[in-house]
DNA sequence: GGCTCCCGCCACTGT
DNA sequence: ACAGTGGCGGGAGCC
């Protein structure tokens, strides 16, 4: 029966990032909850620190956490993530003005934040091997070079892929391609591609993309949902992540189980996961046993529990539902161009609805 | 068998 | 010096 004999209780999915970051998210997207200390994450989602790393760089990225301080994140909430990615396409379009064509995309330049703590106007930069143009200048320096190929910017590298152009779904490998273009050296790609996998699992599981495969070849590939998905034809079976109830706290969070390779008796630390409801176009669903439906999110084995709310009449707190207009209008950038414009409602039509879920449990803050 | 991608070594970086 | 970060790629699950 076994193939191997073993008592397998090693299980790969259960320890994929993509379901640390649920949990993660449910741990924390809660009241309350303003600082994160990454050791408290590690214990209590009983995973080692490294991984934490992981997936807090790319959280950060997309604007749901902030450093604050060493060993330090301050929790932004999903609320934050419209401007994050209304920046990141500002940025990508700005740094890019030349739309590319496919082919020779050089390497979206870096860094979101003016953090402007590179005083001095720099004037040494050996740095070569990177095909990059950087307007900021303030590049060189190992510190910058580290940077470069860092989780955090490839994760908004990737991210403005997306944002930045009519692509919506593209395979790993061509936008590994397409992400400081290495193309030639084949264990960079590999390394590169590795990072990607992460990357892209953390934003499944946030649904800000899913899981695909190209039109044309069967390859997999990655579709940019976004904040509400804008279906190339018609359908639109958009997801938007949205927030987890209260979890019933008895039980404790925790992954801790075994190795890869050693048997561990040790508890068998089935995490509950991150109870989302998932939105399409309004309607919450709960995705329990969506096995043979249009397919299982990434949520892994022992998902969603059936917390329910489903009946969302109880809830609807008409206190404190802000005026959106006037949010729009007070948050809204001057854009000319029109089709940012577009995209600016867009964002805020989902992030509405977002914001209509944490209402009355959470201040968002917009800073 | 190739696609995924977890694990953890160890180089950096900040203090 | 030391602790916090996080590139990096070997190699094992998974399909």
């Amino acid at each position: 029966m076994e193939s191997s004999s073993r008592h397998h209780a090693y299980s790969r999915k259960q320890k994929s990032l993509g379901l640390l970051c649920s949990n993660f998210l449910s741990l924390y997207n809660r009241d309350g909850i303003n600082s994160i200390g990454l050791d408290d994450a590690a214990l209590r989602l009983g995973v080692e620190r490294r991984r934490i790393y992981d997936i807090v760089n790319v959280l950060e990225s997309v604007g749901v956490l902030a450093r604050k301080a060493k060993n330090q994140y301050s929790w932004k909430g999903f609320g934050a993530i419209p401007r994050a990615l209304q920046k990141l396409q500002e940025e990508g379009l700005r740094d890019n003005c030349n739309s590319f064509d496919g082919n020779d995309f050089t390497k979206i330049s870096d860094d979101e934040d003016d953090d402007e703590r590179f005083s001095g106007p720099n004037g040494s930069q050996n740095d070569k091997s990177n095909t990059s143009f950087n307007i900021k200048s303030s590049a060189s320096s190992r510190t910058e070079n580290r940077r470069e190929k860092s989780l955090a910017l490839l994760t908004q590298n990737f991210v403005k892929l997306f944002v930045c152009s009519s692509v919506d779904v593209i395979s790993l490998d061509e936008a590994a391609k397409l992400l400081l273009g290495d193309a030639h050296n084949s264990s960079i790609m590999r390394t590169k591609v590795r990072r990607l996998y992460d990357i892209a699992n953390v934003l499944s599981s946030m649904n800000l993309i899913e899981k695909t495969h190209t039109a044309d070849s069967r390859k997999p590939a990655f579709r940019w949902l976004g904040l509400g998905g804008r279906a190339k034809d018609g359908s639109t079976h958009n997801l938007i992540i949205n927030e987890s109830r209260k979890r019933s706290f008895g039980t404790d969070v925790t992954n801790i189980s075994f190795k890869r390779n050693k048997v561990d008796s040790s508890t068998n630390g089935q995490m509950k996961n991150a109870s989302f409801a998932h939105e399409i176009d309004g309607h919450s669903i709960l995705e329990q046993d969506s096995k043979d439906g249009l397919k299982s999110y990434q949520f892994g084995p022992f998902a969603p529990v059936t917390v329910a709310r489903v009946g969302n009449t109880e809830n609807n707190n008409p206190k404190r539902v802000h005026d959106w207009e006037s949010l729009a209008s007070t948050y809204r950038p001057h854009y000319q161009n029109q089709a940012l414009k577009d995209l600016f409602s867009h964002y805020m039509e989902a992030w509405k609805s977002w914001y209509s879920e944490v209402a009355g449990k959470k201040p968002i803050q917009i800073s």
